[in-house]
DNA sequence: CCGCGGACGATTGTTCCACAATTCTGTAGC
DNA sequence: GCTACAGAATTGTGGAACAATCGTCCGCGG
């Protein structure tokens, strides 16, 4: 599985869960009926439970285990605001030597490879391994650190955008836009499209999300 | 301790050996030695030393254990790029509201409180709050969360600063700037002033750093 | 009828023990 | 001096147990 460690796997496991859905806003998590359902010991899964948590992706509440949280608006605000923290600065400095990541092309590639049916899902996933090639490029082992750190919230928020997410083409071309600023080795101009690529995805997510959270998050969890 | 779990404390005291010199660089960490010195499980013990990997404090090798890392002169520039990464972002936004943390106010006053003879590492304190209070200013927690996935590792810089440090009130004084720039809502000046800080943190650093790791990295670990 | 307190069951936080797999060490042999 | 290999040490994971805490249900009184 992904990531060697028994850990590692159980935690992708449970993110993947997280992602797709399986595991909504509210859910919990108890940890014999977790680890017995994925074969690990509780060590293990605690072990994993800790490091998503540490991603953002559940809750933890002393001695009351752990949650899946909701989505408020603010929380997609302040990923996004991270996201232009830090990618602002990965374009900045990639721009500056013209480095263009071969991952960032083929996700692009990628992008227009995908007709108009294509499931959104394919889109995201696309997406990021292009935002992701970006901040690798930038060469600091510690903006990618803190990256991967945010990553899985990245995705959190994406997969509720589901039917608010322009055409694949049209994303495809914002992605080709930003390359060429890129390559162009002006800086400037990649910060302000990365800005406004991020200013947008963030609006329409907060276009979106209310009403989709509101209706799944009360018969489960008050507060 | 701090934080009322085992798991945390656990991580707290090595921290602090760690910061403090009695684990240098190189330095292996057995499980069950080290778990019987501190009086807790294995399994606790292990959780702790994974905390300690995500902040950077520690190194992990599978089937190998963890040792101290040592700091090289790109480790401490990656650090401080994230510093400014995060540093700049948050500072610009209280600048821009003109929110001038308590927290930064007492760490100043601390400072110029503290005489020619103060300890370094009571100025490193002091200045850690500082920047600390900074960021919590902000207003995100993501950014806070980020920050605090790095805050181990700028003490692991500082704490090899000590000779070199400029006298605490000389210190105080360029934090006093930071905050005149935030009260007088000057976003821009302020951005330029603690661009300047933290980049001549980073020279005084590098200039300190090669000679101290040298003689003490290699009796005890080579690559 | 509704709220309050306490017993009981469920869950978490942590420990001790066990054991396969891997790595390290020291020694014998070439 | 170097290699190969056996034995020791260490890591990665599982299992059972238990105190502490939390949640729930029931009976009681207002």
């Amino acid at each position: 599985m992904a990531g060697t460690s028994t850990i590692d796997s159980a935690a992708s496991i449970i993110r993947r869960r997280i992602l797709d859905g399986v595991l909504g806003p509210g859910a919990r998590l108890p940890e014999e009926q977790t680890s017995a359902e994925l074969g690990v010991s509780r060590h293990t899964l605690r072990a994993a439970l800790r490091q998503l948590v540490s991603e953002g992706l559940l809750r933890h509440e002393p001695n009351r285990g752990v949650h899946v949280p909701a989505l408020t608006p603010a929380d997609v605000s302040d990923v996004f605001r991270i996201r232009r923290m830090i990618e602002l600065d990965a374009i900045e400095e990639i721009a500056l030597v013209g480095n263009v990541p071969s991952g960032a092309t083929s996700a692009v590639d990628g992008m227009e490879a995908l007709g108009l049916s294509a499931a959104w899902h394919q889109v995201v996933e696309q997406d990021m391994r292009f935002h992701w090639a970006l901040v690798e490029a930038a060469g600091s082992p510690r903006m990618v650190r803190t990256y991967a750190a945010i990553h899985a919230e990245i995705a959190y928020c994406l997969v509720q955008l589901r039917p608010h997410y322009d055409r694949p083409a049209q994303v495809a071309k914002e992605h080709r836009d930003l390359l060429a600023a890129i390559v162009a080795r002006d800086g400037e101009l990649a910060v302000v499209r990365m800005r406004a690529h991020l200013l947008e995805a963030e609006t329409t997510l907060l276009g979106a999300i209310p009403a989709a959270t509101h209706s799944e998050r009360f018969p489960i969890w008050k507060e």
